[in-house]
DNA sequence: TTTGGTATGTTGGTATTCCATAATACCGAA
DNA sequence: TTCGGTATTATGGAATACCAACATACCAAA
């Protein structure tokens, strides 16, 4: 409510090309396993699907290959990428590296309108894990972490974030629903969020650490029997 | 030579798609300082300089877009990305957690093989910079990286930092010409590889922030007077 | 100088067409 | 029956022409 006051009544410029509607379907169609790793994506089938013509399909499709989430076999076309779990622990291990960095710096310096509105994440959260629904829980554990990154001044980073979350969030659909998780889950969020707002950096990067550990073990045990 | 049987008589696709070629050039002007940021990308004048189509141009510029080098407003096209201090200094931490984290995972578990490549690498980096040709320095350079990353088993994290070096380039071409640079630079490689020669996780890790610190250093410099 | 309107350029999007190739089906001969 | 070759089809790669919506610059009048 400071330095927003010219945008502030600027239109909202409907940010709804049709492309990005396409990425977000297809990519929305991927996260909740309509579609399996390894499906092929034939462009004049999704064309019908989506209702658009055949280069907003190509342009959303390069868009997804630059997320990872689809992969082009040169003649082949495109496919939905699999994951295996030597990929998967990657992408767990990089988020804990940027994760705990960012949980730290926004413990150093966040103020207490950041712990307000992490708190309201939190409870937000909270609330999305007790109706079971698994695209809301997701949401607001995305949230959730917005708030961490984007208050530490860290956007590249939560781009890269956002981006890794994509890639493993069919397994983040599976590990959100089962029990343990459900109770697991917030209460590791509650740690980190409580840590922040004690100003204690090294325990913040500590539970963030844990709460991955967690979910990349979980992770672990579904992709170990399931290749 | 082990785990690589399979793929060893695979029949190598040629990779040359039109797309990926105007990928490459449009990505190499950019990267070049050739089309400087904040400049217009105009899909026709490309059409014509490119001599491709529109929809190879469109194509090309989403994936230019997902990988941070251009900017796209709804209804004003696509402009090249500029950098400012704060994302420049952004990028480079999250190249210090990258690239230390694969440095010490590579001393700990390089072997004799790792090490003759790395000592290669090295020794064509020399060379390179010996020349003063900034595409060489650089090619050479993202070789050796690319040994630590694929021999640490960090391939997604490789896709990461390969896709944020793009975004900096334009301040590694300065960076490295500048000649204490030029001496400092291959310094700190060496120390790098000697560590992980040495299987020294911790001085790995340590020589890889004191270079990037460096690298750091000289961008902000560069970055602080020319907003 | 400001206001209002106009002209032009550019993007977003669509439709249509052609070509090259991979996969598949098919078919005849040994 | 099996092998080798051929026809067909499905699909991606690419080019082109077209339209509507919007942005920008420019120009004219008050």
């Amino acid at each position: 409510m400071d330095q927003t006051h010219d945008t502030d009544l600027r239109i909202e410029h409907s940010p709804t090309t049709l492309r990005e509607l396409a990425v977000e379907r297809l990519r929305n169609a991927i996260i909740s396993a309509r579609f399996n790793g390894g499906d092929r994506l034939v462009e004049r089938t999704l064309c019908d699907q989506l209702g658009v013509s055949r280069s907003v399909v190509r342009e959303a499709i390069r868009v997804l290959e630059a997320e990872g989430l689809v992969e082009t076999m040169p003649r082949s076309g495109p496919v939905v990428a699999a994951l295996d779990w030597p990929r998967a622990r990657q992408i767990y291990d990089i988020r804990r590296l940027l994760e705990a960095d960012a949980a730290a710096a926004c413990a150093r310096k966040a103020d207490a309108r950041v712990h307000a509105r992490l708190q309201a994440a939190l409870a937000a959260l909270e609330v999305a894990v007790g109706e079971g629904v698994a695209s809301r829980t997701r949401d607001t554990t995305t949230a959730f972490y917005e708030v961490i990154f984007t208050s530490a001044g860290h956007d590249i980073a939560w781009e890269i974030v956002k981006r890794l979350n994509g890639r493993i969030s069919r397994l983040r659909a599976l590990t959100l629903a089962s029990t343990n998780r459900r109770i697991a889950g917030p209460v590791h969020m509650a740690r980190i969020c409580e840590a922040i707002c004690r100003s204690d950096p090294r325990a913040a990067e500590q539970a963030v650490r844990d709460h991955l550990d967690d979910a990349a073990e979980i992770a672990h045990s579904l992709l170990i029997e399931t290749p």
